[in-house]
RNA sequence: GGUGCGUUAGUUCAGCUGGUUAGAAUACGUGCCUGUCACGCACGGGGUCAGGGGUUCGAGUCCCCUACGCACCGCCA
C-alpha cells in the first residue's frame, strides 16, 4: 500500500496515530540537524519533518531528496510546536521513521508552487508540470464539479445523454471545418463537427425528446483569449416547446448552476431584452449589465447646429459616465486616443462635463448654447459629477464603437467585478444578416432557426433584414454564454430559408438532404440551445481566459506547445489516403 | 490577411542619449545552521543578449528581414 492518507486531510484528531503518506516533494528546508520537507498532491501539503533522532538512513534521503521527488513517508502524527495556520494541516505534522523516493525528478523549469514564477509560454510547454499547481487543479475540479450539476440537473429534468459523431459531412455555410481524409474512400473527407446541430435535430426526429450531451465541437477559426479550435459545449435539444418553454427551463437550470457551484441566488427572474434594445442601449448584442450608463439617441438634439461632424452623421448617441466629471484634459485625451484607434476607429470624442455644481462644459461650446447641451445632458440621464462621452456615425457601427468606450470607462472604474453577475437573455434576434463582401443574407443563428411567425410576410416583401428569428441568447457580464433557437420542422418553410439564403434547391438538397429528407417523416416541433461550457467555467471561475480551465489547451497560432503539434506525418500515411502536399505560397 | 507589444542567466526581469569584463532577484550547487514554513548566513557555477543581415571605429541598445509568444481587428452560420 503506497499510502493510508492523502496530503490534505490529517487533522489535530489524527496526532499519534501512524500514517504513510506518498506525494511530490514541494520543498526541503534543511536546517542542518533537523529538516521540513513540505509533501504535495492534488489535496493538499503536509510538513514532514526529520530530526536529530531520525535513523541515519532518513536523514541520508532527506539530504538527498530535490523539488519534485516523488517519496513515500511512514511516520506519526505529532502535534506541530509552532502551527501554520496557511496550509489546512497546519496543526500537525509527520514526523519521519521512514523515508523512501519513489522516483527522482529533474529540477522543473519553473517553480511549481501556488504562484509560480514561469511565463505562460513555458507553462504551456510543460502543461503537465503547471497542472500540478493548486490554481490549475482548482479550476479543473471546478470544472468537474460543473459537469456533475450539468448531469444533475438535466437528468432529473428528463433529458437523456446521448453521444453524436466526431466524423462527420462537411458544410460550407458557417466556420471553416476541419476536415479529416477518409484512407477507405480515396478523396473523400469527413469533418469534424462545428457542433451537433442537426444530429440533435435527427434525434429529436427519432422522438428522444429532451436530449442533451457535454460535448466536443470544432472551428477552424483564429483563437482568441475566449476560443479555441476545440471547445465543449452543453448542447441541448427539446422536442414540442416554444421558445418560453426552453427559456424557462433553461433559466431554472443556469440557477441550480449558480446556487450549486458559487451558492449565489438570484431574487428577480433574469432579464429579457430585444436585441435591438440591447445594440440600441449597449451598442452589443451581449450587454455586460454589472453596470448602467446605458446609451441614448441624440441625433435630433444634435443636428442643425452648424457642427458639421454631426449634421454629416446618420446617428449621434452618448451615454453618461457616472462621476467622471473629474476627468482631466490628459484622460479624456487618453480616451480619444482609445476610441481612435483602428481597432476601434472612432473618428474622435466629443465631451460634456457636468461639474459638481451642475456647470456644463464641453468640447463642443463653440456650436451649443448652454440650453442645447443641457437638454442633451438630460437626454442621456447625467448627473452632476458625470461626463458625457458621445460618438457619431454610421448607427451600428458607432454603436459598436460607444460599447467599446463603455467597457473601457466601466473597466477604469473598476465596475467590471468579476464577483458581480448580471444574467439575462438577448431575445428576437434578426433572422437575416446582410454581407457586403459576398452580397447575400447570411443566417444570423443558423440556416435551421425558425422565423418569427408575425414576420413571415417579410419572404413575400423581400425586406429579410426585417425578420427577426425565434432566436435567443444567454449573456452574463458581457459575454455570450449559450444561445439557440426553436428551429424549423417543417419542409416548406425551410426550403423558404434555403431559398433567401440563396441555395439552390439542388444545393439545398446535396448539403441538408438528409435533414429535409427525415423531416417528411414526421418531424416535432422542437428547440433547443447550447451553452460555451469552458466559457461558463471562466466566468465561475473569475479568469479572462478559457485556457484555464482547458487541461491541454491550444496556443493563439493553434497548436500545442507541449506536443509540438500539427506537425509533418510520414510519407507512407500521405500516401495510403490519396494525399499529395503543396509548397505553401507566400503572399 | 492585418495592427500593436514583446523575446537578455534554469526562471522573472533591469540594462538610459550606442562606449571597459552584461546585472538583480529567484532557482540550482557546496558548506554552516535544532522549529522552519518566502528559513537564515557564506561561497560558487550559470549568458549564441531569439536567428540572420545592415549602419558604425564600436551594437544587448539603432535599422531591415525571419522565427516565436501574447493581445486585438478581420474571421468565428
Amino acid at each position: 500500500m503506497y499510502r493510508t492518507h492523502n496530503c490534505g486531510e490529517l487533522r489535530i484528531e489524527n496526532v499519534g496515530q501512524e500514517v504513510t503518506l506518498a506525494g511530490w516533494v514541494q520543498k526541503v528546508r534543511n536546517l542542518g540537524a533537523m529538516a521540513f520537507i513540505d509533501l504535495r498532491d492534488r489535496f493538499g501539503i503536509t510538513q514532514i519533518t526529520v530530526e536529530e533522532h531520525s535513523s541515519e538512513e532518513v536523514k541520508a534521503i532527506a539530504s538527498e531528496v530535490g523539488r519534485e521527488y516523488v517519496l513515500q513517508v511512514k511516520g506519526k502524527v505529532i502535534e506541530r510546536s509552532s502551527k501554520n495556520s496557511k496550509i489546512a494541516t497546519g496543526d500537525i505534522e509527520i514526523s519521519a521513521t521512514e523515508l523512501k523516493i519513489l522516483n527522482r525528478a529533474v529540477t522543473p523549469p519553473f517553480t511549481i508552487e501556488e504562484e509560480s514564477d514561469g511565463g505562460d509560454d513555458l507553462r504551456m510547454k510543460y502543461r503537465y508540470l503547471d497542472l500540478r499547481r493548486p490554481p490549475l487543479q482548482r479550476a479543473m475540479i471546478l470544472r468537474h464539479r460543473m459537469a456533475q450539476a450539468v448531469r444533475q440537473f438535466l437528468d432529473k429534468e428528463g433529458f437523456l445523454e446521448i453521444e453524436t459523431p466526431y466524423l462527420i459531412k462537411s458544410t460550407p455555410e458557417g466556420a471553416r471545418d476541419f476536415i479529416v481524409p477518409s484512407r477507405m474512400n480515396p478523396n473523400q473527407f469527413y469533418a469534424l463537427p462545428q457542433s451537433p446541430q442537426t444530429l440533435k435535430q435527427l434525434l429529436m426526429v427519432a422522438g428522444y425528446d429532451r436530449y442533451f450531451q457535454i460535448v466536443r465541437c470544432f472551428r477552424d477559426e483564429d483563437l482568441r483569449a475566449d476560443r479555441q479550435p476545440e471547445f465543449t459545449q452543453i448542447d441541448c435539444e427539446m422536442s414540442f416547446v416554444e421558445q418560453e418553454d426552453v427559456l424557462e427551463i433553461f433559466e431554472r437550470w443556469a440557477r441550480y448552476m449558480f446556487k450549486e457551484v458559487m451558492d449565489i441566488e438570484f431574487a428577480e427572474p433574469f432579464k429579457r431584452m430585444p436585441w435591438i434594445e440591447a445594440m440600441e442601449k449597449y451598442g452589443s448584442d451581449k450587454p455586460d449589465l454589472r453596470f448602467g450608463m446605458e446609451f441614448s439617441d441624440i441625433t435630433d438634439l444634435a443636428h442643425g447646429h452648424n457642427f458639421v461632424v454631426f449634421d454629416s452623421a446618420d446617428y449621434v448617441v452618448g451615454f453618461a459616465a457616472e462621476g467622471c466629471a473629474s476627468y482631466t484634459r490628459k484622460q479624456i485625451d487618453e480616451l480619444t486616443e482609445f476610441v481612435k484607434r483602428p481597432q476601434v476607429g472612432a473618428k474622435g470624442l466629443v465631451w460634456i462635463r457636468v461639474d459638481e455644481a451642475g456647470n456644463i462644459k464641453s468640447s463642443i461650446d463653440k456650436f451649443f448654447t448652454p440650453e442645447d447641451l443641457k437638454s442633451i445632458t438630460e437626454r442621456v440621464g447625467a448627473k452632476s459629477g458625470d461626463m458625457v462621452f458621445i460618438l457619431c456615425g454610421e448607427k451600428f457601427k458607432t454603436l459598436t464603437q460607444l460599447c467599446t468606450l463603455r467597457l473601457e470607462v466601466a473597466e477604469r472604474l473598476g465596475l467590471r467585478d468579476p464577483k458581480k453577475f448580471a444574467p439575462l437573455w438577448v431575445v428576437d434576434f434578426p433572422m437575416f444578416e446582410w454581407d457586403e463582401e459576398t452580397q447575400r443574407f447570411y443566417a444570423m443563428h443558423h440556416p435551421f432557426t425558425s422565423p418569427k411567425p408575425e414576420d413571415a410576410n417579410y419572404f413575400d416583401t423581400g425586406e429579410l433584414g426585417k425578420m427577426r428569428a425565434n432566436a435567443y441568447d444567454f449573456v452574463c457580464n458581457g459575454t455570450e454564454i449559450g444561445g439557440g433557437s426553436i428551429r424549423i420542422h417543417d419542409a416548406e418553410l425551410q426550403a423558404k430559408v434555403f431559398n433567401a439564403l440563396g441555395f439552390t434547391p439542388e444545393a439545398a438538397e446535396e448539403q441538408f438532404g438528409f435533414l429535409m429528407n427525415a423531416f417528411k417523416y414526421g418531424a416535432p416541433p422542437h428547440g433547443g440551445l447550447a451553452f460555451g461550457f469552458d466559457r461558463l467555467c471562466s466566468l465561475f471561475g473569475g479568469s479572462e481566459s478559457i485556457r484555464d480551465y482547458i487541461a491541454f489547451p491550444k496556443n493563439n497560432a493553434g497548436r500545442d506547445v507541449m506536443l509540438d503539434g500539427p506537425s509533418p506525418v510520414a510519407q507512407a500515411q500521405l500516401d495510403e489516403l490519396y494525399l499529395a502536399l503543396v509548397e505553401p505560397t507566400k503572399e
